[in-house]
DNA sequence: GCTGCTCTGTAACTCTTGTTACTGCACAGG
DNA sequence: CCTGTGCAGTAACAAGAGTTACAGAGCAGC
């Protein structure tokens, strides 16, 4: 845990507040499509991301999705952060987008840190930062775009987060994560693959020019 | 500003944290209409709303606008917050909806504060907690709704935030907030005048059951 | 009361996106 | 090699929202 912790976080944390953490945090680790939090469920703490990749999500009442951003080592889950304080329901869903390891800060530890760590308190407000500019990012996409740029969006996004040109999903899983139909994905890849921008294949997407 | 202070903040913050906001912060007004901070520009310190409303906007590049949420009395910037400590521009666009008054907090302090008293840290917590929840709303409200869903979320929003059963504004303006045309909101709203839920003169809608 | 301006109402059309329905291909497992 | 299942391609249509264009209503200033 120590020398993970400090690749990701050394950087940033003092040696006493990383201390800290390896003495109280929890390592955990799930594998790629695992639920990590789901809409409505008490949150126990806070996940500081060792490895892999994490997306947010939205849903609605008929249990239609959105993605929101995803998450990347060195960050850590806003949402989660202010549910912690107040102590509320999460508010939205956190799934593995890759296998992915990270430590689980107690939320009492959380607020003792932040009176006495600046490091601490600067991550923290960073990191809100962060996802109130990924989510203005999420609003622009949707109300701003069409789907045809959402969707290279999406595309840039998941190959950069993967660290893999190739994208290994269906149209159909796409379409869940964009909030659209499988038949509307389809039509827009297509179109894509005809401007020799991605090729495709069952199960996996290539992007050549996006 | 000492009363009007503690009428807004004084249930929240101790004592002598009122007297520090008194001491360094600077009262500012803003009539109905006016812009309070455009898009990048730099950030010059974190206002407290006392009276009136703000709305918040977000823009693309081809300056077409978007309302994201209203500040009322009680409430602070989390975006203004979060561009203090990185000193960087503003990302949106905040406009007086009523004729307004807050006081402006130096950013100097906001770190210091935050050390050094629990009630401003919970505060600020709070505040980002809060606003992300608004940010949330927002998105399922273009992502997950229909044009004449939202119009309605936006009247009863509207007409809460200025006290007022009559909302005061042309097609054109309320075109500009949901970002989308005249002529989508004329069709909408004599719609809903039809289905007997609000009623339609110049210049003003009156709100009947939304 | 006339004039000019802004605001509203409406029709007709286009465009994008969503829906339904069907076809065929790819691959895994017998 | 056959077959079932899931995935992808495509057509045809529906619905919602955006666009253009124009007519007329309301109001302020003269």
């Amino acid at each position: 845990m120590r020398k993970e912790l400090e690749e990701a976080y050394g950087f940033i944390f003092e040696k006493e507040l990383l201390d800290e953490i390896v003495e109280n945090g929890i390592i955990k680790t799930a594998s790629a499509g695992d639920k990590i939090i789901e809409i409505g469920e008490y949150v126990t703490g806070m996940p500081l991301l060792l490895k892999g990749a994490i997306k947010i999500l939205r849903e609605d009442n008929d249990g239609d999705e959105l993605l929101l951003y995803f998450l990347e080592r060195g960050d850590t889950c806003a949402m989660t952060l202010s549910c912690c304080l107040g102590e509320t329901k999460s508010e939205i869903r956190a799934v593995a987008e890759t296998d992915t390891s990270f430590i689980m800060i107690p939320i009492s530890k959380m607020e003792e840190w932040t009176a006495k760590y600046k490091s601490w308190r600067n991550f923290v407000f960073e990191s809100y930062h962060s996802r109130l500019s990924e989510m203005l990012d999420a609003i622009d996409a949707i109300a701003f775009l069409n789907m045809d740029e959402r969707l290279m969006r999406y595309l840039r996004d998941k190959a950069k987060i993967n660290r893999d040109e190739t994208i290994h999903s269906t149209h159909q899983q796409i379409a869940y994560d964009m909030h659209t139909s499988r038949v509307v994905i389809s039509r827009l890849l297509k179109k894509l693959e005809l401007d020799k921008r991605i090729s495709l294949q069952r199960n996996q997407i290539k992007v050549i020019d996006l």
